[in-house]
DNA sequence: CTAATTTCAGAGGAACTGATATCG
DNA sequence: CCGATATCAGTTGCTCTGAAATTA
C-alpha cells in the first residue's frame, strides 16, 4: 500500500533473471504470484470489512456458521473447516462473541467441547458484510467467469496434492 | 497445522452453500482457494528456510538483491519490487543485517537514501536457501509445468487488473 | 517552501509453542 | 492411563499509522 505501479511486471522481470542464474522459473513464477494476489485480496476485502468491524478470518467464521444446519459448530469444526489453529479459533470466537455476534454454548452429550452459535446480530452483520465484500468482487478483478473457475480448479489441485483434502 | 485433510474438498462444499443462499460463487470459490494455497505455500516454504533463519519475506530481498546489477539497490527500490510498506523494509533490512547477509551503505550521490548490499555470506546462504525452497518446489505440487504457466498467467491478469503494474 | 527517504514508537491481527484443566 | 477439547500465557513476524529527522 506505498507506491505507484511499477511500469513492467516485477514477477516476469524476476523470473527471467532467475532462469539464466538458477534454472527453471515456473514454479517460482507461480509462486511468487500467489502470494502477491492473496496480499492483493487481503488487502481489498480487509479494507472492505473494517467499516463493519471484521476481518477477512472472522467474516469467514460468520459465514460458516450462518450456513451450517443449526446456525452453530464445535470449535474444533470450526478450526477444520477454515483450517485455523485451536488457539486461533479461541481469539477470533473471542473478538466475535465480545461483538455480540456469536455466543458460546455448552455442548449437550460432550461437555469437552463447547458450540458456537450466530447471533442475529450476527447473521445481520454476516448479510451486510457479504455486500461489503461481493460490490468489489472480494478484490478479485480481471478475469471471466469461465478464467476464474479454471483458477479454482488449478488451486483445488494443488490443495489436494498437498494433503488439504481428499 | 491441526488437523488431518477433510474427505471433502471444504471450498467446494461452501461454494454449494453460498450458490444456494447468496448467489453466483464462482468468486467467492476462487478467492478463497487462493487465500488457502498461499497459506499452504507459506507454511511449506517457511519450513524449508527456518533452520537457515530465514524467512520468505528475508529470502526475497537476498534474492532480489543478489540478482540486481551491482548486489545492492536503494531499500525505496526494494520496497518497491517486494512491495513492501518502508517500515516492513526497514524490519527486514535490520534482521538481514544483524545476522550479516546485508549490509548498509550511504547512496553516492543522494544522501536521503541507503543502499542495501549483500555480503558474500548473504550469497552463500541465498544458494543453500534456494536448494532448500526448489527442493520442495516451493510448496507448489500437483500441476504440470504448463498448468503452472497457466496459473501464473491467469494470476497476472489480475494483478494488472488491480493496478498492480502495467 | 514542498517533496522524498528512512527511521522510530506503538498498535493490531495472525500464527505458533507449551502448559493446563476438563472430560470421554 | 490415554487421548481429545479448549483455554491461557508468551513469543514471533508482519503490517500499518503517525511522527520525526534528514536531505533534494
Amino acid at each position: 500500500m506505498t507506491t505507484r505501479p511499477l511500469p513492467f511486471d516485477p514477477i516476469a522481470r524476476a523470473a527471467e533473471l532467475w532462469e539464466q542464474r538458477v534454472g527453471p522459473s515456473t514454479t517460482m513464477a507461480a509462486v511468487t504470484s500467489i502470494m502477491r494476489v492473496q496480499q492483493i485480496i487481503q488487502s481489498a476485502v480487509d479494507t472492505a470489512l473494517r467499516p463493519h468491524g471484521l476481518t477477512f478470518a472472522r467474516y469467514e467464521a460468520l459465514v460458516l456458521l450462518c450456513f451450517s444446519r443449526r446456525g452453530s459448530l464445535p470449535m474444533r469444526v470450526m478450526g477444520e473447516r477454515l483450517q485455523l489453529h485451536p488457539t486461533s479459533v479461541t481469539n477470533i470466537v473471542d473478538r466475535l462473541e465480545a461483538d455480540g455476534l456469536v455466543r458460546r454454548l455448552p455442548h449437550p452429550t460432550d461437555r469437552r467441547t463447547t458450540l458456537v452459535e450466530i447471533t442475529d446480530a450476527g447473521r445481520k452483520l454476516r448479510a451486510i458484510a457479504t455486500e461489503a465484500v461481493t460490490s468489489i468482487d472480494f478484490g478479485l478483478r480481471g478475469l471471466t467467469e469461465r478464467q476464474t473457475r479454471r483458477l479454482t480448479e488449478l488451486l483445488a489441485r494443488v490443495r489436494r496434492a498437498t494433503g488439504d483434502f481428499g
